[in-house]
Parts: structure tokens; sequence; C-alpha cells
DNA sequence: GCCTACTATATCGCCGCTCGATATAGTTGC
DNA sequence: GCAACTATATCGAGCGGCGATATAGTAGGC
């Protein structure tokens, strides 16, 4: 979930390019299937986290069977929360030595 | 589990101890009840995460109900592992500038 | 012409983890 | 006598992720 929201935060994305950016920037270690992805999508929009364009790109470089979402100013500050979390973890991570290279932890 | 793994990083503890430490580290945001506790407890022995001590401590300052546990190298290997994958995805939040006062990101 | 791979969306059921509720039981303090 | 704390344990509900499966159009190789 956090991945989509990650994918998200950038710039508006449909389905099949949050799938691509999540795992190029994973370095293909994370891999959405389509069951985790659509599911998902469909949560977070019941969730109010993102929302559905109604707005269609250029219709030479369209896709009619692709559909774009986006953050909501909600999902904005729930992806927020959760990196600041995520963030403190590390922290604690980096506290108990589990962390190599520690600048200031 | 990665709460209880960071609990037990730096030295063994019995199980409510476990319990306090990630509620004070956390500053009372995450509070972890008996189910979710000894639920992980039993699963993670059985991964090969965590061992419970045949040793007891001094009699003096024991108390006969608890029961200790420390990290295994495999445990802590895991931890290293899921704190440096919590790391990548830190650094992704603050490339899509999720959170603030980026110093290098 | 046929097969494979890619793009794109969608549903289903299983499984693993977390959580709250509940139980037990001894100790301390009012 | 009662409430709060220490300490462990089990159970069932619920949520989220995942693999499998389905549909369907397009592109490329042979």
């Amino acid at each position: 979930m956090f991945h989509i929201l990650l994918a998200l935060a950038d710039k508006e994305r449909h389905g099949y390019h949050i799938m691509r950016e999540v795992e190029e920037r994973t370095g293909g270690n994370v891999k959405l299937g389509p069951g985790t992805l659509y599911g998902s999508i469909k949560r977070m929009i019941g969730d109010g986290l993102i929302e559905e364009l109604e707005e269609r790109p250029a219709p030479d470089v369209d896709d009619e069977r692709r559909r774009y979402y986006r953050l909501t100013d909600f999902g904005y500050r729930v992806a927020s929360a959760e990196a600041q979390r995520l963030e403190h973890l590390v922290r604690s991570a980096r506290a108990k030595k589990l962390l190599p290279r520690t600048k200031a932890g």
C-alpha cells in the first residue's frame, strides 16, 4: 500500500504504470501482482487516499483501457505520516546497530 | 514483528519486558497486546529468529514466571535486512518529498 | 497463420499477521 | 476487599498481500 502511495506521490499514474514504477524503484525486489495492485487501488479509493481522474491525456498518447489515479490531500498526509513512522524505525535500528555507516543516528 | 526484533537487538528480554520496551521506544504510539506479543514469539521461535534462554538470572532478581528470549544469528541478519529495506523506503519517500528537512537523500 | 510476450484491468480465495478479548495467577497498595 | 500491575497464554475476527485466473487488444518472430 505504501509503495502505491509512493508511486503516486510525484505524479498521477495508471495502474500498470504503478506496477512498473514500484518494480523499477526497488530494482525488481518488489513486484506487485495484479491482485495486490487492483485490490489495493479499490480499497484506497474507498478510504479516500487516492482518486480516479476524469480527464484523459491527449488522444495520440492515450490508451482507452487505462484508468489514471492521483493522491488526494488526505492520501498525501497519510503517506507523509507513514514515511515519518518508518524514519523513526530506521533511527531505532541505527541506535541498536542494525545498520552500518551511521553518520548521525 | 520487527518491533520485537528491535527490542531484542541489544539484549535478551522476557516477554513483558519486550512489551514495555516497544511502548517506551515509540513514546506510547505502538502498544503490543498480549495476542500480538506471545503469538509472534511462538512463530518467531518456530522460524528460528529468536530462542529461549536456558539460564536464569540471579535468583534475587528473578521472577519464576518469566521466560527470556534472545536473537539468533539468523534473527539478527533478518533484522538487519529488514532495517535496510526500510531505509530504502525512507530514501524513496525523501526523494518524493514526503519528508521534511532533507540533508542528503 | 500461429504462438509468445507485453499492455491493461479485474476478481477470487488462501494465508499470514495483528489485534482485542478473555483467562489465569501472584503481588502491591489503598 | 478491590484495583492496578506483572507475567504468560489462547482464541477468533479482520485486514492486507499474494498467486492464480480471466479477459482482451497489440506487436513481433517464424
